[in-house]
DNA sequence: CTGTAAACTGAAAAACATTTTCATTTTTCA
DNA sequence: TGAAAAATGAAAATGTTTTTCAGTTTACAG
């Protein structure tokens, strides 16, 4: 996913293509896993030196309500991002969550790599946990975490 | 769950069992849903009116790590607690959860009850994301947000 | 029961994270 | 090309959490 779709996503939500949000696009384009909000600032800088804080802040709120980026919630705390390509890909494919976008991240323990994973068909916990506790279940949020790959490789 | 228990629990752990601490372990048992450091220091000082705010920040943070409370991730932000009960039933059985206690909660998004359910048997996703993506999972956060029956009946 | 060591406490300060304000600049499009 | 709307960003403010350190409380040996 480029940040030229990036762009283009927001565009078409609305939104002004200015300097500033195409610099934190590609920073966060290039960001290899999550980023926070003072990461995405250093690298939108090396390509928009002016670039403030404050609209780091404010472009990764229209991300997240465009379902585009999502924050993860790691061991360290909340304040990292990562891209989220499914409300790209599952446009109009909501699947029954309740305004949530379809995806969730798995988190490497070990370098902190993010990668989203499509399908998670919970349906039988969800009727499990709505036979218990009686709640009628609209949505979840759902981070796994482990190895990667390649901190596999490194461990073995 | 009462907070005679809890307090025995951080007894059993090591702890010295102090007033502050009693007052903050009957405040949390008293909060119907996730409660704040800030919601916890108002109703720890109901009890025990010079309870400290630090004292509630490092009270939570031996409970957590005692798999007493858990960190609620919310709409509006991470910073609620709420009790958990797993750590105390599930003792000497952990599933295959690596290092993380058992359960989840689902919350209520009009009254904010929070309610722990356990069994969560997400076996089927974890291999399915194991398989796309090559990650060896080890543990997963799980939340999911509804309505309580309280709520549901309201909005009948 | 007493006294001491260790653990704990809490105000204040500091650090960190996020939001608001508002004057100025940039972008869009007629 | 110019004006309106959107956006920007420094500074200030607000919110959250941690650290410092002097003083207090708790536990327990004697």
């Amino acid at each position: 996913m480029t940040s030229s779709e990036l762009v283009d996503q927001l565009t078409a939500a609305g939104y002004s293509n200015t300097r500033a949000r195409r610099a934190l696009l590609d920073a966060l384009v290039a960001s290899a896993g999550p980023a926070s909000p003072a990461d995405l600032l250093e690298a939108g800088r090396a390509r928009h030196p002016a670039l403030g804080l404050v609209t780091v802040y404010r472009t990764l709120e229209i991300l997240e309500q465009l379902g585009l980026v999502r924050k993860l919630h790691l061991e360290e705390g909340c304040h990292s991002y990562a891209l989220s390509t499914t409300a790209l890909r599952a446009e109009g494919d909501d699947h029954g969550h309740g305004g949530d976008a379809h995806g969730h991240h798995v988190i490497c323990q070990q370098c902190h790599r993010a990668v989203e994973f499509a399908g998670c068909d919970i349906d039988a916990v969800i009727a499990s946990v709505q036979q218990q506790t009686g709640f009628a279940v609209r949505s979840h949020w759902l981070e796994m975490f482990g190895l990667c790959p390649t901190c596999q490789e490194k461990q073995s």
